[in-house]
DNA sequence: CATGAATGAGTTTTCATTCAT
DNA sequence: CATGAATGAAAACTCATTCAT
């Protein structure tokens, strides 16, 4: 027998997962701080009372909402570092998984509309950092292990960019991986290639 | 003593500007879609009223102002390009120029803020756009004239990953000029340079 | 002793009923255009925020006031007719009927605010005109099951010339039944009559 | 050589009646009391302070323009009058010159709407009281005159009737003069025919 | 766990009117 | 006679949040 009736507490984490997408969807097209919560309930489907039952407070849900969906991101990114063999091959990598990622997406979107909400929220900004400096820790030990020289600066000036391009390929489609890559490849260095 | 009593005309252009300043800096405070009529008149010192006196809507009102921060910026760039020698040189003034960028400073906001709405209205996005391409193609042909290969391209690159490394520095302050310079030197290739 | 609390449902259908008949009241008084949603609010003794908890715009209010009035309206002339013996004494039966109507009186002026709101209004003017139809072949099946000759261009212009009347009444105030009646009646002609 | 140069007072007098006129348009277009300042000194070509210059508020400016156009349309009346022979032509005469009204024409909007206002504005009310009065007295001498029984009952249920039929015209366009007359001159009995 | 009615302050916008020039 | 900037209240509508059921 295949679970139709679910526990009450079954539904429940349902309409939490539900209502977490919403957010994320509202977030980008909307703004962060356009986002109601008349809407969350609409677009998930639920009952307008339920926003305040399962979260303590609007901006509560948008931060959970997208905490999560960054740490997902730097887990994929991550997976990513692991199965790349030379520099010049993550790289090509990323911006190709970047490709995506047209500016006006989801997700870029949802990303820099949490960097400037973090500006504005001590609880977000701290969770924020973390997970940034968590992916650029990761991605400096990486080029670190792969000859790259000062992968630590290195690293911190890729991720700004790597955001950099996304933000601008919003207003200037033309922007594409093929585009970026062989002038950001000029950032990566190996050691004594550095003048 | 000159001009004590002004004309209503020169009254009123005054409010205007006081209103488009007050717009710059709520944006940068609150957020794009968090800045509220009300808040502009108390920030200009001015009566509630007169914001839809002056201006058509709020949305006409924080374009104005955006736009007009962006184009000065954009001419204070192109007055930094002339006053460049080498690529290396002109790429430290403009590290240097925007050290004073914190990331959370009033200008980089609101720049990042204009670059989300834009995303979600036309006639913002095509000023915006416009203003973008402008810098672009000057930023190009200043690095095609100074022996930089792939001008068109390394501009495109080093404009969004300037505006990448502001959005960066909200969260990592310690992302200072002096640790970006030497890394993001490596976009600016010389003709035959290139491997 | 039944029902003293009752259920957030019945309290809702309470609270939007009291706000129907308040416009149709606050039309009559101040005029369509005139009406606003705390006017309504204070009349119905309810809070401001509920106008448009219970409805989607406050056009939508008035017109589910005025239409639902104009409904039993329609409604209670039909009774008449179905009592009525011959064309006379339907004549002196619906005018005897409006006396109530002063032309000054709330549903006099609620029906004209109507009218002319339906001008403006394409919802509005559809259902007025389905109603104002309905009534229109009521009478004249009626009046062609009666005798009378030319049934429902009799109805039009009877239909018309009452309404007419009324309008008139609430500046003349001597124009009674009593004086309207016999004067109307020449409307009315039998089958044969009509030379 | 033509008056190029008008005087002060000229250009003043001018102002105030394109201000008259604009009123009769927007009463009529959008309703008695949705006629805005704004909107009057707009579609009048003129500066929003000249409305207050000339008129002592908006109400007496609609007050003004209503009367005009009510006295206007009696007056034309009354000519018609004189120039019909019979009754019946007198009646057919009426109805043609109404069948320019459609009921959603700037003039029958406007009549309507001032019967309206009238009922809350008690200078209004004598205004319009007189002058329909004065109507239905010419109209009364008229119809005595040329044999008709009854003649100041008769005179007002016509003038109502007409209205009536302006009025539902709006709504249902079939209502036209050559529907309408044959019905309507049953009200007009000669002495004697009366039973 | 869920509902949806309720609240009162918030939003943008439009208003009639005044008045210095 | 004319202008148009200014004011402060009021307009319609949306909001986050609470809570009785």
């Amino acid at each position: 027998m295949v679970a139709v009736a679910r526990t009450a507490a079954e539904r429940g984490r349902e309409v939490r997962q539900q209502l977490v997408g919403a957010a994320r969807e509202l977030i980008a097209e909307r703004g962060w701080s356009a986002v109601s919560t008349r809407m969350l309930a609409e677009r998930a489907g639920v009952a307008p009372g339920l926003v305040h039952y399962h979260f303590a407070s609007l901006p509560a849900l948008l931060t959970e909402a997208a905490i999560g969906a960054m740490r997902s991101a730097v887990e994929e990114i991550g997976q990513l570092l692991d199965q790349a063999g030379t520099p010049a091959q993550m790289l090509d990598r990323m911006l190709t998984a970047l490709e995506v990622h047209t500016g006006r997406d989801p997700l870029s979107l949802l990303f820099t509309e949490t960097y400037l909400a973090a500006t504005r929220d001590d609880d977000l900004r701290a969770a924020v950092s973390g997970i940034v400096v968590d992916l650029r820790d990761r991605l400096a030990r990486w080029l670190g292990g792969h000859g790259i020289s000062e992968p630590e600066r290195t690293a911190a000036v890729l991720a700004a960019a790597i955001d950099g391009v996304v933000l601008h390929r919003a207003l200037q489609p033309d922007l594409t991986a093929r585009t970026v890559a062989p002038i950001l490849r000029g950032i990566l260095r190996t050691e004594g290639e550095r003048g």
